[in-house]
DNA sequence: GTCTATACCCAGATAGAC
DNA sequence: GTCTATCTGGGTATAGAC
């Protein structure tokens, strides 16, 4: 099965062709929509001919699955990271959010354009629509779990699946894609938001938020060494 | 100006043609999205022919246009109204948030698939865009106001009218639409979730909810009689 | 791997009869 | 106010040469 466990979308050479038609679309889905950008569109911003495009990808579908994929697939590896470690739940739901928001920040295509309710129903995108609803069930695990562990006030966990989903949806369509200014306190923000609304105590909301500090921190110079 | 202090959408009959060619649009954009759904596929709802929508509407996005101000002037107009009435900070955020969802699940067309920023963007919408932004501002000012009051915490106000925003579309894009199972707890828990993470005292929380409740509630028994 | 040429379909909108 | 007929443009995708 796809986007189980331990699996990662295969890497990408954003230079080649098929990258550059990859980050291309990536920019167009999400300034005009999947709808509003033709496949001329792409094959215009790649200086290539629009038959040409399907030497790559058998559909225009395709290239969007390929981008789900991208995005999604290491965010519900991600996760699934967060729910085997040994932390506590609040630790694992900040971190996870700072960690999707600081992701996306700094990946090189714009995923703004890829969760669209109209676009996703599509026959085509059962595969991804599946995977979504799976990102969303560990979300709401980890909700549960902190509520029944004492941490967490009692929200419905579905309601607050949601939640936490619009905030991560609305921090990321502020940015201006991948080419636009950073705002490099947002993962942290968005995990105070959302942690602090939960917390039975919120005092502890500066630990946790040192926690997560630590952890993305050990990453950026990981990733400049 | 339109969408300025005291303006309202006039009134729409639902059973005229025009109601329900918007009724009608409303559904199938939410479904399939503004670029997804062609005249056609709306005057094959309506049981008429595509041409004779164009009796009614002078294009495809004066439908949709139409839309937008039946969604938008109302919730302007409810913010206007919390901005000058006396309350503190907290009330008024709590009571606009749970209101608009509130207004949400009762209104009789579906609002889900208007605001897209793809469909947005296109160059003859830019009278809406200003109104979002104006909507965008007032909720700011909110927020902003909470903080200089020190009922909220500092949060950066641009953030959290995001963030808030993300909350509300995410609230109602749960919903199956008007027809769906109403969630009549969701307009409270949208409001106690964000006030909750912004209030420096939560214990207000619960005077707070109370306010709302009962102002939703002669809403509820006014509609009624 | 990229090209030209083109098939085929469906979109939004208009003309003009009834 | 609704209809039939039709215009015009643009969409995805394929065939086959280079």
């Amino acid at each position: 099965m796809k986007y189980g466990p331990g699996w990662e979308p295969r890497a990408v050479d954003w230079s080649s062709t098929r990258g550059r038609i990859l980050l291309s679309a990536s920019v167009l889905f999400a300034q005009r929509g999947y709808f509003g950008t033709s496949t001329r569109d792409i094959a215009e911003a790649v200086a290539i001919r629009q038959p040409s495009l399907f030497h790559h990808f058998q559909a225009k579908h395709e290239i969007f699955r390929a981008l789900v994929e991208l995005d999604l697939g290491p965010s519900i590896d991600r996760m699934n990271q967060r729910l085997a470690e040994e932390s506590n739940w609040a630790e694992k739901l900040h971190l996870a959010i700072a960690w999707d928001v600081h992701e996306f920040l700094v990946q090189p295509f714009d995923a703004r354009g890829l969760y669209q309710d109209a676009v996703l129903g599509l026959a085509e995108f059962e595969a991804e629509r599946e995977a979504i609803a799976l990102f969303h069930r560990q979300v709401e695990s980890v909700v549960d779990g902190g509520h029944r562990a004492g941490e967490f006030v009692s929200f419905e966990p579905s309601f607050v699946q949601r939640a936490i989903n619009g905030v991560l949806f609305e921090t990321l369509r502020e940015q201006g894609g991948p080419s636009g200014r950073v705002r490099r306190e947002r993962p942290l923000q968005a995990a105070d938001f959302v942690v602090r609304s939960l917390l039975v105590d919120q005092v502890r909301l500066a630990d946790v938020r040192e926690a997560t500090r630590g952890r993305l921190g050990d990453l950026e110079s990981s990733t400049l060494a």
